[in-house]
RNA sequence: GCUUCUGUAGCUCAGUGGUAGAGCGCGUCCUUGGUAAGGACGAGGUCAUGGGUUCAAGUCCCAUCAGAAGCUCCA
């Protein structure tokens, strides 16, 4: 007798040896049909699973959350099967796990093809076959052997990974014995759980894309063939993920660079070089300005520094020669007689920073000091990590270097903490999450004592703990000098982004030997501060470009109002409008053409600029113009005055307020 | 760097081994207009680059360069 307690609290009676299966028979033949798991005892596990005599089943159903899942999972299955039909007895299969947090995909399969090759288009007719697999609505069972037995059937099957896998496992792991799924022709080894069948999987799947993916994520071994897919229950669920990754790719600021004319990466000039075309050197010169002075209220001061350095430079900060394969390779003469024995393109601008530093004398007094630089560096990406402006080999980090007393440490990294968070906030970036990037303690990449380490770790937690940030630790994503607070954003496809950092060192102050005066009147060590609350212009403005979609706040606009004449009868007057918008500080763009103002306004629309005025008899006879809203449409006549100020109000305060009535900011966004 | 895919007009993309195409944009002209597309005409191409196969290559093959997705890396 098997008893049964539901989850609305009822009990049920069943036969010695029931399945959850039976259990979901008994209470309907519906029900059988479309659940898809069960949860006994708050374990998620298979409808065949044979019953305790006495426990809690669930059954799952589409409905709910775990379900997906599984079904994921078991598509994986079906596409391993489909790729063996088509390519053999030759196919092995590595790993082949649902994916729940991805924002593209909803599983994948690694496969080892032995001769075959799978290509883009091979994905239709695997897709037809894993329809097949549906359709045959196969019966998916288990079977638990022992790891003994599990080996020696793998082995007939010809499936090396998967015993390479036992292997690998514990012995308390191993001993709990090693559950093979099967269904039809196709035997995997798999921990589960699975569908009742292949046919739930249903038509609500598709085969995104084949990759490449090293076994076991480890370069030196061997590249396997990967294929991406997503699966729903429903059918229409599919449609909507399609449509909304279309519609995240419409915000790549790849694309949208492109057709507001931001910014320009050109093969001739270099891979992961980008230029800034006027309209992209506008976000860039506003972001500039703006920073310089929320550094002026926080005590830093500006500073300038060459663009390369001598090769001993960074001798001496551990740059060179360790991180010789990420950097551009050093500028050296070929013909005798040059004292130097080179130059580098600098990968950071920290060595500058400590010679600016040591070239005074300092008073425990002075410090902290600040220097602040919108430096630009050099690192060499690997071709394959070039990624529009997110990851580049040219860019410009909005740099600082503090350097304080060990006891005016932590309120240091306090402000700068703050001062990210201000920055985030103005330009509303509000979903990212807070990293603290630690050194892993077996590497041999990291230069100091571990006492440093310990004592800069510590800071550092310390820091993130009083303010109540939400964090994570990530072991081995430490800087070679020091740990790090990072803060993370994830762009339109779903990928993360390091932007801003604040980090904590106490090692390339001893290598570089730096000092100041302490009250006791003899030298003591400063700690120093690396921090960037950007990150880099180039990866920041990527991530806010996709952020605002290129609807950029009045503030940061490259074209901040459109001057739009209803006929050319009235260009005088529009060009008066023009340069009194422009004496106010206004980004102006008129246009000239003989469109209709139906037309004119369609394109400064779609060229995403703010706001346009529009210009015709009555508004040259009144001195007023219409003025209209991208989003809030026309907003009425006013003086141009009247017009002028309240734009000054948006772009001063950086959106927080407009004199332009409610409606504006109150339209949702597109 | 590795696996797979892609590269045709300023942009987005069609294009069966046999004379290079469309839409948008751009220019000129007509039109002079009132809140998301007026009309006509026209210019614009080393089909990424270099080899090869072929009577013939944008199209097939190889290499290189660049881009995309993923893996690895990111001081």
């Amino acid at each position: 007798m098997t008893q049964v307690k539901l989850p609305d609290g009822s009990i049920r009676d069943l036969p010695a040896g029931a399945s959850a299966l039976d259990v979901a028979r008994d209470i309907s033949e519906g029900l059988a049909r479309t659940a898809v798991a069960a949860k006994v005892d708050g374990v998620v596990c298979d409808l065949a699973t044979t019953l305790p005599d006495e426990c809690e089943v669930a059954l799952l159903t589409p409905r709910d959350g775990e379900s997906m899942e599984i079904l994921r999972h078991s598509a994986a299955h079906i596409l391993a099967q489909a790729v063996r039909r088509l390519h053999g007895e030759q196919v092995q299969y590595c790993i082949g796990p649902a994916l729940m947090d991805d924002f593209q995909y909803g599983f994948y399969y690694d496969f080892d093809l032995g001769d075959a090759k799978i290509t883009d288009d091979d994905l239709k007719a695997i897709e037809a076959e894993m329809k097949k697999i549906v359709k045959e609505k196969l019966p998916i069972a288990r079977e638990d052997l022992s790891a003994a037995d599990a080996k020696a059937k793998l082995a007939g099957l010809g499936q090396h990974y998967k015993i390479e896998m036992i292997d690998d496992m514990s012995s308390e792991e191993q001993a709990a014995g090693i559950a093979l799924y099967t269904q039809g022709e196709f035997t995997d080894m798999c921990r589960g759980p699975h569908l009742q069948t292949t046919g739930q999987l249903g038509k609500g799947f598709k085969l995104l894309s084949v990759a490449g993916a090293y076994w076991r994520g480890d370069e030196a071994n061997k590249m396997l063939t990967r294929i991406y897919g997503n699966a729903f229950f429903d059918k229409k669920e599919l449609a909507a993920h399609l449509a909304k990754l279309e519609e995240a790719k419409k915000r790549d600021h790849r694309i949208i660079g492109k057709e507001m004319d931001l910014f320009l990466l050109d093969e001739k000039v270099g891979p992961g070089m980008p230029m800034w075309l006027p309209k992209g050197a506008v976000l860039r010169t506003e972001l500039e300005a703006w920073l310089r002075g929320l550094l002026t209220k926080a005590g830093y001061s500006m500073v300038y520094s060459p663009q390369i350095g001598k090769l001993d430079l960074y001798r001496t900060s551990g740059h060179y020669p360790y991180y010789k394969d990420s950097q551009f390779p050093p500028i050296t003469f070929e013909d005798e007689g040059h004292e130097d024995d080179g130059f580098l393109l600098r990968p950071m601008n920290c060595p500058h920073h400590v010679q600016m530093f040591k070239h005074g004398q300092h008073s425990y007094r002075d410090l902290p000091l600040r220097y602040a630089e919108f430096g630009q560096v050099y690192r060499w990406e690997q071709s394959g990590e070039l990624n529009g402006l997110t990851r580049v080999r040219a860019f410009t980090q909005d740099d600082a270097h503090i350097f304080c007393t060990p006891e005016q440490l932590e309120a240091e990294i306090e402000s700068c903490v703050a001062l990210v968070q201000t920055i985030f906030e103005t330009l509303d970036l509000t979903d990212y999450s807070v990293r603290i990037s630690l050194r892993d303690p077996d590497s041999d990449k990291y230069v100091g004592s571990d006492e440093n380490w310990e004592l800069a770790e510590e800071n550092i937690r310390h820091v993130v703990k009083k303010l109540g940030l939400d964090y994570v630790e990530q072991i081995g994503e430490a800087a070679f000098y020091g740990p790090k607070i990072d803060f993370v954003v994830t762009d339109c496809i779903g990928r993360e982004w390091q932007l801003g950092t604040v980090q904590v060192d106490y090692n390339l102050p001893e290598r570089f030997d730096i000092s100041y005066i302490g009250s006791d009147n003899t030298a003591h060590r400063p700690v120093m501060i690396h921090r960037a609350p950007l990150g880099s212009f180039e990866r920041f403005i990527g991530i806010l470009i996709e952020h605002f979609a290129g609807d950029f706040p009045l503030w940061l606009a490259p074209t901040q109002v459109a001057v739009l004449p209803v006929s050319e009868k009235y260009d005088d007057y529009a060009q008066q409008v023009t340069q009194q918008l422009r004496d106010a500080g206004l980004r102006v763009d008129f246009d000239h053409t003989s469109d209709k103002v139906g037309a004119k306004i369609r394109r400064a629309t779609l060229a995403k600029i703010p706001y346009m005025v529009i210009l015709g008899e009555k508004e040259a006879e009144a001195q007023t113009v219409a003025a209209r809203g991208r989003k809030a449409g026309d907003l009425g006549v006013m003086s141009i005055a009247d017009f002028v100020e309240a734009l000054a109000q948006e772009r001063d305060t950086q959106g927080e307020t407009s004199l332009i009535p409610a409606k504006i900011a109150d339209e949702p966004a597109e």
